[in-house]
DNA sequence: AAGGAAGGCGCC
DNA sequence: AAAGGGCGCCTTCCTT
């Protein structure tokens, strides 16, 4: 398949350069402004890769013009890959621009207007950067791997950019009416809702602190340490613990007032338009290859709100969410045959269970939980060597990662994106022992950063590995979705409108619905062959098909 | 006035 | 024996 590199030029027109299969430009033809989309329409009828510096860049303004590409290269979201790989020869990507490519940012259309030629990424040559990407790419010691990662991270960018273009449908309406529900007409500004006024009303009296704002932590904290309560925080959590009339009134407090800082009407004016809730999704944005979220808190949507979130009339909403990803990934990337047999059950706790590893499911969780995020409260610690006995492959791997991490070492995922080095004094005496005593800190906290670290890439080749079969679940989907068909633009298909982690959001017509949902089982199959090949791993995905995400379930 | 740290809490 | 991963974003509170 041929790519074609685009590249800006002056006054707003595009270079296209079309490369053959060995690489060579086999032809390029210049663009005027304003004539970009009509190309690319036409020369996606033939099979195509788009090759360009950032999807953020270009894509958008091709959505807006009503055309979808099929695949793309994102040079600045492979180089990144590139770049921390342990699996690539740095030396083949490096370049006199490589610093320009590491410090180039996506682009919101929040950004303040850059001027034609001011955007760094208009001083990089793509396809100089391409050529070096091919090169470390071929020579790594794991192409196909690599490969299929950049693909999926590319096929996500486009995902991200369709996803802000549709926007999530969001009705205004229902949301107002639950926020009047719950708080009480909308205040005038400055002032706090009546539901809230009178509750801190309530914990002021229950306190005995007439002048107490509940929003201070640290008056707060004031306020029930002088009421008699040994409290050293004023968590919702440590207040449960209590017996004291404050804590009834506080916790609902704290509970509504969070609803009405992140998700009151201030929010709906900032983020709701024309019937859709619009965050930009930020793939890559995290450094174990999730994505991040900007504008709305799209990665903390309360379920408190979500029965706003309404199909159109005459669509649905397809929301489909697999059970115990990472376990199942633990498994698979680990090839533990005892641990795929458990991962076979629907719930992989209760498969545990079954398996004769652990008495009770609670058990199985914290247990698998404690592996994971490298934490035992009390009751992991003691079924750990259990764990160990039956799934030695899957603790063995997360308990090599940790002793790395702690050795300042970089570890990777299965596709082959790198951890971040380790800095600070404990890395450096990690790597180059023999060094000075009491540079930096005690012992005991070198001790510490360095058991953290432990911690962190220990999640990192499990929490990672988790995001690439997220990314080539959402790939697959995204273009069963558009085969399932209809032929107008990507809003009058079946097509995404929400992904976190592990779960999905489809907005699709009504009768398409129970095919959607077929379809993001199949893309859930196929993403779990594509990384662990024939290993005998599932993915049981829960489907729903309702009306409104809080239905879901 | 602006910016950042800290406390806190929502999601996975 | 103990050891809790990754985010975004709100308000308060302090510094510059």
């Amino acid at each position: 398949m041929n790519r074609v590199v685009l590249e800006r030029r002056a006054e707003g027109a595009v270079a296209a350069r079309e490369l053959g299969d060995d690489g060579t430009t086999v032809g390029e033809t210049r663009l005027p402004a304003g004539s970009l989309a009509g190309f690319v329409r036409e020369r996606e009828r033939v099979p195509v890769r788009w090759v360009w510096d950032d999807t953020t860049r270009w894509y958008p303004a091709l959505l807006d013009a009503g055309v979808r590409v099929e695949r793309c290269t994102d040079l600045r979201l492979t180089h990144a890959v590139l770049r921390r790989s342990p699996l690539v020869d740095q030396a083949l990507l490096t370049a006199g621009e490589t610093a320009a490519w590491d410090a180039l940012q996506p682009v919101t259309p929040a950004d303040p207007a850059l001027f034609p030629l001011e955007d760094p990424a208009d001083g990089l040559d793509p396809v100089a950067e391409h050529e070096r990407q091919q090169a470390a790419l071929a020579a790594s010691t794991h192409p196909a791997r690599l490969a299929l990662l950049l693909a999926a991270e590319s096929s996500g960018a486009l995902v991200a950019a369709e996803m802000t273009h549709a926007g999530l449908p969001w009705r205004a309406d229902v949301h107002e009416r639950l926020l009047t529900e719950l708080l009480g007409p909308r205040p005038p500004h400055g002032s706090r809702p009546a539901v809230l006024e009178a509750l801190a009303r309530e914990v002021r009296a229950a306190l005995r602190a007439p002048e107490l704002n509940p929003d201070s932590p640290g008056a707060l904290l004031r306020a029930l340490q002088s009421a008699g309560l040994a409290v050293e925080d004023t968590r919702s959590w440590t207040l449960e613990q209590l017996d004291h009339p404050v804590v009834g009134p506080l916790l609902e407090y704290k509970r509504l007032s969070r609803l009405l800082t992140a998700n009151g009407w201030a929010w709906l004016d900032a983020w709701v338009r024309e019937g859709r809730f619009r965050s930009w999704f930020v793939p890559g944005g995290v450094v174990t290859g999730r994505w991040a979220s900007s504008g709305g808190g799209a990665l903390s949507v309360p379920v408190q709100v979500r029965p706003a979130a309404v199909a159109d009339d005459g669509w649905r909403l397809v929301v489909a969410d697999v059970a115990q990803l990472e376990p199942r990934v633990l498994a698979g990337m680990s090839g533990d045959d005892a641990m795929a047999e458990a991962a076979r059950a629907a719930d992989l706790y209760e498969g545990m269970v079954a398996g004769g590893a652990v008495e009770t499911r609670t058990q199985a969780k914290v247990a698998i939980l404690g592996a994971m995020y490298g934490a035992t409260r009390g009751g992991s610690g003691r079924i750990m060597p259990r764990l160990t006995r039956r799934y030695p492959r899957a603790i063995g791997l997360v308990e090599e990662a940790a002793r790395a991490g702690e050795r300042g070492e970089v570890v990777h995922t299965l596709l082959g994106r790198g951890s971040p080095r380790p800095t600070g004094a404990w890395a450096e005496r990690a790597v180059a022992l023999g060094e000075p005593a009491e540079v930096a800190g005690s012992r005991e906290e070198r001790d510490r950063h360095r058991r953290a670290w432990g911690r962190f890439t220990r999640n990192f080749v499990v929490q990672g590995t988790g995001a690439e079969w997220a990314l080539c679940w959402l790939a697959d989907l995204r273009n069963r979705l558009w085969r399932l068909g209809g032929a107008g633009p990507l809003q009058q298909r079946p097509h995404l409108v929400f992904f976190l982690h592990d779960e999905v959001v489809v907005h699709t017509p009504d009768h398409l619905a129970d095919a959607v949902a077929e379809e993001v089982r199949r893309a859930a199959a196929a993403a779990g062959r594509l990384l662990f090949g024939a290993f005998p791993v599932d993915f049981p995905l829960d489907v729903s098909v309702v009306a409104s995400w809080a239905d879901a379930g």
